[in-house]
DNA sequence: GCGTGGCCGCGTACGACGTACGGCGTCGTT
DNA sequence: AACGACGCCGTACGTCGTACGCGGCCACGC
């Protein structure tokens, strides 16, 4: 009986796998593969074609070896996933960064956009909540970093890392998708939208959705399209920032 | 040769299915499915089981019917994710909310909340751009609305707008996550994190992540744990909103 | 020199899944 | 009464993750 397909990876062989726990092989002349070929094969592989193209199989053919030899290295797909996020999170820079604590925050977000741009699969991956591995604790002890000290308790700390890197993931998702679309038709967002502008009009009857029409149509000229998720990221990256200041502020005051 | 399996849903076929260009048989004793009693059936699969046990065979047995069958009235299982998603957006309710717009967007954050509860598949479906449907149109429209007259320009106001919608989704997101985690291995996150206590302590040398350490445990003693997740909803969505007032009051002032 | 035990590598096979294809019955129409 | 369209669906194919067990090789003990 083939097992049932798992769709998230067991916590606590994720755990196992992301310390190593396992002690690593004292053979002579070593295994031909190892943990980290695994994964770096096939974040080589989701980077360039995405997370469908992702497969055992595939990861095996690029290693030159057979399909379940990869097993003996990494659990199952799931855990595989696992590691590749946190080894993904692993080469993230973490700089000392000069000034306020704005600054310090605004460049954790641009470093965690940059990284979802790297690797977009991430995106898709990431459904499920990351297990803890070695480099999602240093990130996050990183980032944290970045603004302890700005008079908020721990809790409230914690939330605003939260939201900007929701805020983050959010806007990286939506450039992706644009992305996305061009790579899969060929056609330029912009063009997409002029493509089908004939089918939505017949069936949108005029007048059905005024407001929607106009804000939609003022957004796709400002931006010449495809141009929209910068602009979405930017402009909600300052307004969460504003929003954080006034809790900042608040606080600064009532010392 | 079976086809590609496509992830994403074609656009085209799935505006069609979403405006219901087909017109409908005319046949006397009608025929037995439909495309909405479908997409009901497979909703309800979704909803009480997920989206891993939204199969077209399952879909086909809840409807008592071949596997084959489903595809009479749906071109792929991706369209069928695709109106399922418009048709949630449907009953979505829309008042007239009294106050200021800061009244009426939590508003809508709420019901988009309340939403994502009601069908966390939407989650995990919605890791592409969604097809825009009839219902989503109607629900973009509803939004809007709420925040036309607030003083920016149009452009602004769809940021806003997403702005909002994606700190929702973050933030149904993880609460989903603990939800889920619950479920599968019958533990609450706070018991979770206990019975994984030893092997983390083990592995994270003292004191190698001192503010990921402190912040975290404040944060597991603040909410006890499966807690977490409102919190972050309610915190980050002030935020959100105190960050949209700034630009709102400061145009105000230059008016 | 010779077992021998453990582990690496993998061939085969199974049970999912999405869906192409072609046939069959049942109607409304002529 | 004959026909053509359409609803329905059985079968089959290619793909996936992965269980299982076998073969070969090395280090080690004698």
């Amino acid at each position: 009986m083939a097992s049932e397909r798992r769709t998230t990876a067991d916590p606590a062989r994720s755990l196992a796998l992301l310390w190593r726990t396992r002690e690593p092989t004292s053979r002579s002349a070593g295994p031909a593969l190892s943990v980290d070929r695994v994964v770096r094969a096939a974040i080589d592989i989701a980077d360039a074609e995405g997370l469908d193209a992702l497969t055992m199989r595939r990861v095996a053919e690029a290693l030159g070896v057979g399909t379940m030899s990869v097993y003996t290295y990494v659990p199952g797909k799931a855990e595989l996933v696992a590691v590749m996020i946190d080894t993904a999170y692993g080469e993230m820079p973490r700089p000392v960064v000069e000034g306020d604590w704005r600054t310090r925050l605004e460049r954790v977000a641009r470093d965690n956009l940059a990284l979802y741009q790297r690797h977009p699969w991430m995106l898709r991956a990431e459904t499920t909540r990351p297990v803890l591995g070695p480099h999602l604790m240093a990130k996050y002890e990183y980032e944290l970093s970045a603004i302890v000290d700005i008079g908020l308790t721990d809790v409230e700390v914690d939330a605003v890392l939260t939201l900007v890197l929701g805020h983050v993931k959010s806007a990286a998702r939506a450039a992706s998708e644009v992305v996305d679309l061009e790579r899969e038709t060929g056609l330029t967002d912009g063009q997409w939208w002029q493509s089908h502008a004939p089918v939505l009009e017949t069936v949108m009857t005029a007048g059905a959705y005024p407001i929607a029409s106009r804000v939609g149509t003022a957004a796709g000229q400002r931006h010449g399209a495809a141009y929209g998720p910068e602009y979405a990221f930017e402009f909600g990256l300052q307004r969460v920032l504003d929003g954080i200041s006034v809790v900042v502020a608040e606080r600064a005051a009532n010392r």
